[in-house]
DNA sequence: CTAGGGTTAG
C-alpha cells in the first residue's frame, strides 16, 4: 500500500528534474534496508514493469529479504525475472540461493544448481561450501559433512571459522562432543583462532552432555584469550546447570561474570530470581538483586512479585511489606497477587489487624480486593476470635465490592451458633440478608444447631 | 567500505 505511494510519488516528480534511474533501484534497497521486504518486493517489480534494471547488488539484498521470511517461492520468480529482463547473477546470487534450496530441503536440486552455477563459470566458494556443510550439519548427516569439509582441503577452499563452527555444532548435537572438541583442536593447529561463537558453540554442546567441568574451563579458556563471554554464552552455562538442578552454580556463574563486567542480560537476571524464589529462596534472591543492581539492573512489577510472594510463602511478611513500600516508592504499582500474598501471610501468623490496613491501602490504590482476600482476613479474624471485625468485612466486602463469600458466612453463622446467643445471631443473619447474602442449606444447619445449643436439646442424630 | 555462510531453545 505505502510502497505504491512511495513508487508512485517518486516516478511522478522525476519529470520535473534531472532524474536517473537509480533512484527506483535506491528505493528498492532503502526498504530492504528498514526490513520492509514486501514493500521491497512491490517496487521491484514496479521498477522491472517500467522497464528499468535494478542492480545484482540491490537484487541479492531483495533475495535475500525474501530468503530470510522464507519466501522461497517469492525468490525464484524474482530469478527467473532477473534472467529475463538481464540482470547477470552474481556469485552471491547463487549463495543466496543455495541457501533457500538447503533450507528447503531439496538435496537433488541443490546438486542441479550447483552444476548450473558451475556452467556459468561460477566455481563454489567458501560461502557456497559452507553453506552445504551446515545444511548438512543441520539435518544430522554429520558422514556428508565432514566429507565435504575434506573436499574442501582438496579444492583449496581452506575451511573458515564458519564451516568449523557447523561441523562442531553439529557434532554436539549428536551428543558427541569429542569428535566436536577434537575439531576444535585440529582447527586451532591449523592456525585458526576461535571467536565468541564458536566458544559458545562447543560450551554448550558440553553443558547440554551436563560436563558442566569442561563447559566452565572453556570459559576461563575464552576469557583468558581476551574475548568477552556473550549473552549466549551465559545463558547457555545457566541452563547448563540449571539442567542439573544445580541453581547455586548457575548463580555463582552469573555474579562472577558480572564482577568481571561481562554482560549479563536481565533476562538471566529474572530468570535466577524467579528460580531462587520459587525454590523458597527469597534471601538469596534478594542478595542477587542487591549484588547486581549496580548493573542498570532494576527488578521489574513482576519480579517483585515474585520475591514478595517468596518471603510470604517462607512467613516472613515483613520483608515482604518492605519490599512493597520500595515497590510503591519506585512508582511501580504492587498487583492484587502481591497483595494477596502479604495479606494471606499476615493473616495466617495471626496478624489480621495488619492485614486490614493493607487492605485498605490495596483499595485506596484502586486494586479491588477478591475473595481469596476476603476469605484470608475474615478466617484470619474468626482465628483470633474477633468475630466482631470478621463480621463487618463481610458485609463490607459485600457492600463495596459485591463479594459474596458464602463459606465465609456460613463459618461466622458457625460460630455465632456455637457461642449459642441468638439474638446476636438472629441480628447477624438480618443484617446480611440486607446486603443480599442468602442463607444455603449449611446456614440453616448451623441456625438450627445454634437454636438446640440455646433451648438445651442434645442431638437426637449425629 | 560493499550482498552471501556459523551459536540456544521455546
Amino acid at each position: 500500500m505505502e510502497s505504491v505511494d512511495v513508487f508512485e510519488s517518486l516516478l511522478s516528480s522525476s519529470g520535473l528534474c534531472n532524474w536517473d534511474p537509480v533512484v527506483f533501484d535506491m528505493l528498492i534497497k532503502a526498504f530492504l534496508k528498514v526490513n520492509m521486504v514486501k514493500d521491497g518486493f512491490r517496487a521491484f517489480r514496479k521498477t522491472v514493469k517500467h522497464g528499468m534494471y535494478p542492480s545484482v547488488i540491490t537484487v541479492n539484498c531483495l533475495l535475500t529479504g525474501l530468503s530470510k521470511l522464507n519466501y522461497s517461492k517469492k525468490c525464484w520468480e524474482v530469478y527467473a525475472e532477473m534472467e529475463r529482463i538481464g540482470v547477470h547473477p552474481n556469485s552471491c546470487t547463487f549463495n543466496i540461493l543455495t541457501h533457500v534450496l538447503c533450507k528447503d530441503e531439496d538435496v537433488n536440486k541443490v546438486n542441479e544448481f550447483l552444476e548450473k552455477m558451475e556452467e556459468e563459470g561460477f566455481q563454489p566458494d567458501i560461502v557456497t561450501y559452507n553453506t552445504l556443510v551446515s545444511s548438512y550439519c543441520r539435518k544430522g548427516r554429520m558422514k556428508d559433512a565432514v566429507h565435504l569439509y575434506q573436499i574442501m582441503y582438496i579444492r583449496d577452499v581452506s575451511p573458515d571459522l564458519f564451516t568449523y563452527t557447523s561441523l562442531i555444532n553439529g557434532f554436539c548435537k549428536k551428543g558427541n562432543v569429542k569428535d566436536a572438541h577434537q575439531l576444535f583442536i585440529r582447527m586451532a593447529d591449523r592456525g585458526l583462532k576461535p571467536d565468541v561463537i564458536l566458544y559458545n558453540t562447543l560450551i554448550s554442546g558440553y553443558c547440554k552432555e551436563g560436563m558442566m567441568q569442561e563447559a566452565r574451563f572453556l570459559l576461563h579458556d575464552m576469557i583468558g584469550e581476551g574475548m568477552h563471554p556473550d549473552k549466549f554464552t551465559c545463558s547457555v552455562l545457566v541452563q547448563g546447570y540449571q539442567k542439573q538442578d544445580n541453581l547455586v552454580s548457575a548463580v555463582n556463574l552469573v555474579t562472577e561474570l558480572q564482577r568481571f563486567r561481562f554482560v549479563v542480560s536481565h533476562d538471566i537476571y529474572n530468570y535466577l530470581i524467579a528460580a531462587l524464589c520459587i525454590e523458597n529462596r527469597p534471601f538469596a534472591a534478594k542478595a542477587l538483586i542487591d549484588r547486581v543492581s549496580g548493573d542498570r539492573y532494576e527488578p521489574s512489577n513482576m519480579v517483585y512479585g515474585e520475591l514478595i510472594e517468596s518471603f510470604c510463602r517462607c512467613n516472613f511478611p515483613d520483608e515482604a511489606s518492605c519490599l512493597k513500600a520500595e515497590m510503591v516508592s519506585k512508582d511501580l504499582k504492587p498487583d492484587i497477587g502481591t497483595y494477596r500474598a502479604i495479606i494471606k501471610c499476615l493473616c495466617k501468623l495471626g496478624r489480621s489487624m495488619d492485614a486490614n490496613s493493607l487492605m485498605r491501602e490495596m483499595t485506596d490504590c484502586d486494586v479491588p480486593p477478591d475473595i481469596e482476600v476476603c476469605r484470608a482476613l475474615i478466617n484470619g479474624h474468626c482465628g483470633e476470635n474477633n468475630f466482631c471485625e470478621a463480621q463487618s468485612l463481610l458485609s463490607f466486602f459485600a457492600q463495596e465490592f459485591k463479594i459474596f463469600d458464602t463459606v465465609c458466612y456460613n463459618t461466622i453463622v458457625r460460630l455465632l451458633s456455637g457461642e449459642g446467643d441468638i439474638a446476636k445471631l438472629m441480628k447477624f443473619q438480618d443484617k446480611m440478608r440486607k446486603v443480599g447474602f442468602a442463607p444455603n442449606q449449611l446456614t440453616c444447619k448451623y441456625v438450627i444447631d445454634g437454636l438446640q445449643k440455646a433451648v438445651g436439646v442434645h442431638k437426637i442424630n449425629s
